[in-house]
DNA sequence: TCAGTTCGTGAAACCGATTTCAGACCAGGC
DNA sequence: GCCTGGTCTGAAATCGGTTTCACGAACTGA
């Protein structure tokens, strides 16, 4: 390993010199020019270690998220990337496998580590604690999910709209017992996609909270929550011939129950909220609420570097919207006899 | 923070006595445990900045992946962080996105950073350079893939096996123009898997090499590049019957092309190599080469952490096989009149 | 010409741990 | 009583950078 007295000692200069000519000091530019050429032929690249502990900041930042395997947060994490590239800093990826004490490790190692700041989708609402990185003063993002009552910047996305839109979308094609699978209780993401929901079926003729909530299931936003929330749905005595789903692996465990059931969409309406990658496989093709996912890491690492370069704003909350992408799986129930979709022609 | 000389100083001991008794010194158990009280009392964690800079070695292993939106890798991800889970190293992720560009300013991080080791998944088997590790003393391991001339433990796949297993397969259920699509040229997957398909045709009566050569494609291991060659192939003269695809996202782009122009499995039979997530949502079901993702990561990990540890054993390559799990898209060719299925009654 | 700036520079302190080294202390053997 | 050997301890060096501080030279304006 090369280090910087090396090259001070190589270009006839004090360590000190050759600090400033690589942090921008001023330093004569014939001596500047000594320093750069030594640095190239020793092959010197200062060592981040070193800095860190003389900083009291590393230059990595973090980017905590709950499920590696979510295509959702894989995009999310390109976006940080993107958006770190342009800057010095490097992102690390932990994946917490949404497990409350994997994070918390996982966050004191960015504590120990002095990185430079962290993006976090917390693993829970109520017991991720950030209080710890705010307590040594390092910035944090939370994003898609906001940790309760922590004090700190988020991107979000506007859930309850993208229920709403769901749900009026379904209505409008005529379907009459509309469903709902959505994640854990307490995740703010299923409870406000589920608001959404409920929201538009209140209001709803021949529907009305009571029913809807008939028709709600709480699942773990996995494809095998996916799967048990569709077949307890199916086994009901008047089964749906929807389902607006609110994660997109649930999405994919409620297809295989249908496909099972000889239920398939779109006799059967199946609305998803999240890309369901290799979505083009399936078939029909996937009514979906869109989220932003690229744009949510990329907003979220804006406002990490902001921080990190010492901005005092107040803090911000920064909420992207959905938008619903229609496609086939919810052209129309079934059984148009009893419910004839908006403009269709009356059955013969 | 809480830092050393605080402990030492509540503990009435000299900040060694306090490192001593978290690193195994000797130390009387009375000043051990007032040590140890202190330190809880204080919420002390060491700075694992400063415990890097000193030891000349840090306390986090990189895993280089170049694309972490393929579950393929995902999954060796979980498998590494299994593993380092029981020491106290965290994992942290880099995505290289195919661009030796990019992985090669992560290998400098991982320099810089003064990391404990690194798994590669080479972005490149030609232009990828592992020699800065090496020269450092930094211990790597080369997975899924061995960059050439790089003198590294590896842990790979037996893909030339799987890829004779595969067309094997296919032959026994009575294809007759078998497809090969296969990765870009100079990937050493791509390679192996192709001559695992080579191997079985050369010898096939009615195939040979020269026809094989000509049923192959060279795509980029993406659903687009899968598209395309599949496109391509479909336009010949005398299409296949049957495609041997060597990635799992070529297949996806595959099996596109194939819908759009009706050719469905099995009468037109789909081979794929690696598990296609979501794979229980395509009808029919594909057979699959499986790849032992999960304890490539974890056989990696292992050896890498051998290396931190110190061994010196000389290097080592481990070579995990592939195993075929058989499924609905390879039931037989649509048209068996020309070539009836191994056992199949014949045509009336 | 002289006081007052400004600029460039290197010596030295510093970040927070680990580790070496030398000394203090004690027990045991002669 | 003295020497030997072992155990425990703290002072100080060390890792490789950044940053403060003081100093000398050059420059400015009167």
């Amino acid at each position: 390993m090369t280090t910087i007295n090396d090259v001070a000692r190589a270009a006839g200069v004090s360590p000190a010199t050759v600090s400033r000519v690589f942090n921008g000091g001023r330093v004569t530019p014939e001596r500047a020019e000594r320093v750069r050429r030594a640095a190239a032929r020793l092959g010197f690249a200062p060592n981040r270690v070193a800095q860190s502990l003389r900083k009291q900041r590393g230059s990595v930042i973090g980017l905590v998220i709950p499920d590696i395997e979510n295509p959702f947060f894989t995009s999310l994490a390109r976006g940080v990337e993107d958006a770190a590239q342009r800057t010095n800093l490097s992102v690390v990826l932990c994946n917490t496998d949404e497990d409350v004490d994997k994070e918390r490790r996982y966050l004191d190692v960015a504590v120990a580590e002095q990185m430079a700041g962290v993006i976090v989708a917390a693993a829970s609402r109520t017991r991720t604690d950030l209080s710890a990185l705010a307590a040594r003063g390092m910035p944090a993002v939370a994003v898609d999910r906001r940790p309760r009552g922590a004090l700190v910047d988020a991107v979000l996305v506007d859930n309850r709209h993208g229920g709403e839109a769901a749900t009026e979308h379904l209505l409008e094609r005529g379907y009459r017992r509309i469903a709902c699978i959505t994640g854990p209780q307490g995740a703010s993401t299923s409870e406000e996609r589920l608001a959404g929901y409920l929201d538009v079926l209140r209001e709803a003729p021949g529907h009305g909270e009571e029913r809807a909530r008939a028709y709600t299931r709480y699942a773990d936003f996995r494809v095998e929550g996916g799967r048990s929330a569709m077949a307890a749905l199916l086994a009901m005595d008047e089964p749906p011939d929807a389902v607006f789903v609110a994660n997109n692996l649930m999405t994919v465990g409620a297809l295989q129950v249908l496909a099972e059931a000889g239920r398939t969409p779109p006799g059967f309406g199946v609305l998803t909220f999240g890309d369901v990658p290799w979505a083009p496989l399936v078939r029909p093709s996937l009514t979906t609420v869109e989220l932003p996912s690229y744009e949510l890491g990329r907003a979220a690492a804006d406002l990490l570097l902001e921080r990190v370069a010492g901005t005092s704003k107040p803090l911000q909350t920064v909420v992207l919207r959905t938008s619903l992408r229609v496609r086939d799986s919810t052209a129309g129930p079934a059984d148009p006899v009893l419910t004839p979709p908006l403009g269709a022609p009356a059955p013969a």
